[in-house]
DNA sequence: GTAGGGTTAG
């Protein structure tokens, strides 16, 4: 019977149309003569195990009963975990305890690994938690199970206690700890663990050195990682890209640039996830140019489909202005996640292409595998607010608190529906709205409810909001200049200069403006009356020349958007001098004829520059692409994309 | 047997 079984599992290892003669001359490739036969059981299950055929692997163990041992539960696991099959490796963990197998640590480490690998945390914790004596494998396991799919919580808390047992950490332990130190408390923690490092002479070590600099840097503290950085004794692909886009995910774009270029003379190497990170800086900086090249670098590498580099590429586009590209790389992805679908809703959103929007957040529901998640849902609602599309946006939103789309709204998703409504002329029944909803207001809430009642001249409401903003934000500048324009559009001048005192008392400091216009791959940037530009005569010259053809063309200077206390004269110097004005003008004197203008803005941009931007659109018959931090203005013939309202 | 960097939003 047992031999019968046993040449069955040969038969159907060998392919069943293969001649007898086959069989005797592979039973000699696994140095298996006819003496030896019935084969060992061991060649048999290693045979089916790493043939994949894990079904019958199962039977086979399933038979020998009490016979398994150490190296065939090892084969069966190995098998389990490389096929990520979780009945299969379950089945195999209920027939150690069912045979009440005695399973040294290093069998129980794989079954830490297994369930790990099939995303059951509540199970391998389990096996953890039940073991007699654990090694350091057992503790980093299951730390690097939390950690990789972002359980920091746990990951901090399971190192803790490792701390507190008797096993020493090494270094798999700590390059996997510190990438769950993130927050106040885990950088915290991630200090400490840096001089635990340091105390074991660990810090030079290239994984734990690299996942140091990234804590460091996914804290702000940019230098501190560079410094980590500098005393690696090599450097490799992973702590190259995790500096650049430590960079990068702060908004120094440049500064991530430049250190990738320094390091490819230097002769790093890049990978996918280098380049995702470089396109992360350039389309901060909305370098177009730039972008196609690294573009066109990574299609010459021929690299493999990898999804995260196809969402960053859909991302660069849109926020470099061309979404036609981004849709063309969208259309073709061959696999897509939620990021991919969140990209394009968010480049249509910012476009201000509410239909578009719409459309394919109706597509992304029809999908089975892709659930919508929180950034899709202030996508779309932003989306449709930006786009026109009011009351659509307010039926998503109520599909929402009924629980349609399974995900619940935050403050964000309330502070989109305030847009919606201020964006629709309903000021009074936004206002009833953050009275009713159940978080505590933000300022970047009342800050939108501010701008509808500018907007629609709402000085009721406005004042309230604008003196409670100044309340909780004094120190943002943006609230005490929409208020003053407010006041403005009434004819309140006596509260305007008022506003103004209060600034002035405030000591505010404004982050300060500043715009960029790509040419021939360079960025020319401008600060508020800028007078560093090699070009900058002529750009004086042709914006004196503009302020007097706009004037006659109708173009009235706002000088609202000016709080300093100097004559008018003064504050229409200064308002000529805003950034967005001067790349502008630098881009009708070094472009060609009816060549679109691209300008970037770090800030909002304000009511005088957009209306400014309208009349070079009208009059110099240009297509203006204005980026502003929050969305893009696409100015065609006088008219915006905003329809005067962001 | 256990390890580091990455894409959307803010």
């Amino acid at each position: 019977m047992n031999l019968l079984r046993k040449l069955n599992c040969l038969f159907h290892y060998y392919p069943k149309s293969a001649p007898f003669s086959s069989l005797i001359s592979s039973f000699t490739t696994h140095q298996l003569t006819l003496t030896t036969f019935p084969p060992d059981p061991q060649i048999v299950l290693a045979t089916l195990c790493s043939n994949g055929q894990l079904k019958e692997a199962l039977i086979e163990m399933a038979a020998r009963g009490l016979e398994m041992k150490f190296e065939s539960y090892d084969m069966l696991l190995n098998a389990c975990i490389k096929k990520r099959a979780f009945r299969e490796g379950q089945r195999v963990h209920a027939h150690m305890i069912k045979t009440r197998y005695l399973a040294p640590v290093y069998l129980r480490n794989r079954l830490i690994i297994f369930y790990s690998k099939c995303d059951r945390l509540r199970e391998a914790r389990n096996v953890l938690d039940e073991m007699p004596e654990k090694n350091v494998v057992s503790w980093t396991a299951m730390i690097s199970a939390y950690s990789q799919r972002g359980f920091a919580t746990e990951a901090l808390d399971l190192f803790l206690e490792m701390l507190r047992s008797v096993t020493e950490p090494n270094e798999f332990t700590f390059a996997t700890v510190l990438s769950s130190c993130t927050g106040t408390f885990g950088f915290e923690l991630g200090r400490q663990i840096h001089s635990l490092i340091i105390k074991k002479t660990l810090d030079t070590h290239i994984f734990v050195g690299s996942s140091l600099l990234d804590m460091y840097a996914k804290a702000g503290r940019i230098h501190e990682a560079r410094e980590v950085f500098k005393s690696l004794p090599e450097r490799d692909v992973v702590s190259c890209t995790a500096i650049i886009s430590g960079y990068a995910q702060l908004g120094l774009d440049a500064e991530a640039l430049e250190l990738f270029r320094r390091l490819n003379l230097e002769g790093m190497s890049s990978n996918y996830v280098t380049y995702a990170s470089v396109l992360t800086a350039l389309s901060g900086l909305a370098a177009l140019d730039l972008g196609k090249q690294v573009h066109n670098h990574v299609l010459r590498c021929k690299l493999p489909f990898y999804v995260v580099l196809q969402n960053s590429l859909i991302d660069m586009y849109s926020k470099c202005g061309n979404l036609i590209y981004s849709r063309r790389i969208f259309d073709n992805m061959p696999e897509r996640t939620v990021i991919s679908w969140n990209a394009m809703l968010v480049g249509y959103s910012k476009h201000g292409m509410g239909r578009e929007v719409v459309e394919l957040y109706k597509l992304m529901r029809n999908e089975n595998n892709i659930k919508p998640d929180s950034v899709t849902l202030l996508g779309v609602l932003s989306g449709c607010s930006h786009g026109g599309m009011e009351i659509v946006g307010l039926e998503i939103f109520e599909e929402m608190v009924n629980g349609k789309d399974g995900v619940e709204p935050d403050i964000e998703h309330y502070g989109c529906v305030v847009d919606l409504l201020g964006r629709a002329g309903r000021v009074e029944e936004a206002f009833e709205f953050i009275k009713r909803m159940p978080f505590e207001p933000t300022a970047a809430l009342w800050g939108s409810l501010l701008g509808a009642c500018r907007v629609h001249s709402n000085i009721d409401i406005g004042e309230f909001v604008g003196h409670r903003l100044l309340e909780i934000e004094p120190e943002n500048a943006g609230n005490y200049v929409i208020l003053s324009n407010l006041y403005a559009s009434t004819g309140r001048w006596e509260d305007v200069r008022m506003v103004r005192n209060l600034m002035l008392k405030k000591a505010v400091k404004k982050e300060p403006g500043r715009s960029w216009i790509e040419l021939d791959q360079t960025l020319h940037s401008f600060h508020a009356g800028d007078r560093s530009h090699p070009r900058r005569e002529e750009v004086f010259a042709k914006m004196k020349e503009l302020s007097i053809k706009f004037k006659e063309a109708g173009y009235f200077p706002d000088l609202s958007c000016v709080l300093h206390d100097v004559d008018e004269e003064q504050k229409e110097k200064i308002l000529l001098g805003h950034s967005e004005k001067l790349a502008l003008t630098f881009g009708l004197i070094a472009t060609s004829d009816r060549a679109p203008l691209r300008v970037i803005k770090n800030l909002r941009i304000c009511v005088d520059c957009h209306n400014f931007a309208k009349f070079v659109s009208k009059i110099y018959m240009r297509e203006v692409y204005l980026r502003d931090k929050n969305r893009f203005h696409h100015i065609s013939m006088g008219v915006c994309s905003c329809g005067d309202y962001w």
